[in-house]
DNA sequence: TACTAACCTGTACG
DNA sequence: ACGTACAGGTTAG
């Protein structure tokens, strides 16, 4: 059963959900920046991860029963069809650090210009590394992000978020962010304390615990998830007006999780390939 | 409490 | 070629 899931994972399709920023395609093979750590995955044959570090790093979540996942949400008649079309989309398991810094940068911005800016900071920032002959870059350490100026920072496109980005890294360096403890604690307890650092809101910090703390009920409500919502589910999750306040966000989301249950950041995913789908998104 | 304007960059369009 | 419109989440007022 786990070999069967494993082998239908789709990886452009799951690289390409908004999920995932730093990778670099050649002919078949998929590289990844995580962290210190580059990943590799080949499309062509079984499916298998190599690393630089030669670590063993979970990314698509292969240890998650997702033939129990998939049937629980296929109770529901879009997320069948949206599962039907993207059989192989996984959510993934980031470098904690990687994850929260680069939604930081998300933020306000689009795909395309977030590739653009984390690509610019990990070559200025990032250890420079070689890995089946071609180099990379690690992603930057907290340590040196926070060292960093704001000049720099902006010099890589980040714009007002350099201010964010330099004192996010430096609360994980001081220890007031702690990835571990905010990966054992309950997702409202996490959410408030992402909530205290300066450039992240409750997108920002779903994404995080979705991608990178293991709180797979979080769903992150951005302008394509709304969309998406609106189109398919009517006024099920009730959303009126233009702005989404700090109230109307957490209300969608008990009713979302309520709905969709502890792992509606998966149906999360596949909402979000379908609408972007649906409006001929192609990255 | 709720709403709104401002924030920054890169791309698309006229 | 040039200006203008637009996408995108958070903060401060």
């Amino acid at each position: 059963m786990a070999k069967q899931s494993q082998s239908s994972i789709n990886i452009q399709d799951t690289i390409n959900s908004g999920q995932l920023f730093l990778w670099s395609r050649y002919d078949t093979k998929w590289y990844l920046t995580n962290g210190d750590d580059i990943l590799l995955v080949d499309e062509k044959g079984p499916f298998s991860i190599s690393s630089l570090q030669r670590n063993e790093f979970d990314l698509f979540r292969i240890t998650d029963d997702f033939e129990r996942i998939i049937s629980e949400l296929s109770r529901d008649k879009i997320l069948k069809d949206a599962i039907a079309r993207f059989p192989g989309l996984r959510l993934t398991r980031q470098d904690p650090f990687q994850c929260y810094i680069s939604f930081i940068v998300s933020s306000n911005s689009s795909i395309q210009n977030i590739r653009l800016a984390l690509q610019k900071m990990a070559k200025k920032f990032g250890k420079k590394v070689t890995f089946d002959s071609i180099e990379f870059h690690a992603f930057p350490t907290p340590e040196r992000l926070a060292k960093a100026t704001i000049s720099e920072l902006s010099s890589c496109g980040l714009g007002y978020r350099s201010k964010f980005v330099k004192n996010a890294a430096k609360m994980v360096k001081e220890d007031q962010i702690d990835f571990d403890s905010l990966k054992k604690q309950s997702y409202q307890t996490a959410k408030s304390e992402l909530l205290q650092v300066d450039g992240i809101g409750n997108k920002v910090a779903d994404c995080i615990m979705l991608f990178s703390l293991e709180k797979t009920e979080a769903f992150p409500l951005d302008r394509w998830i709304v969309r998406s919502l609106q189109s398919y589910y009517g006024d099920q999750f009730s959303i009126e007006g233009k702005t989404l306040t700090d109230k109307k966000y957490q209300a969608i989301h008990d009713k979302t999780v309520d709905y969709f249950g502890q792992y509606a950041g998966y149906s999360q995913q596949f909402l979000f390939k379908l609408i972007r789908e649906s409006n001929q998104k192609k990255w």
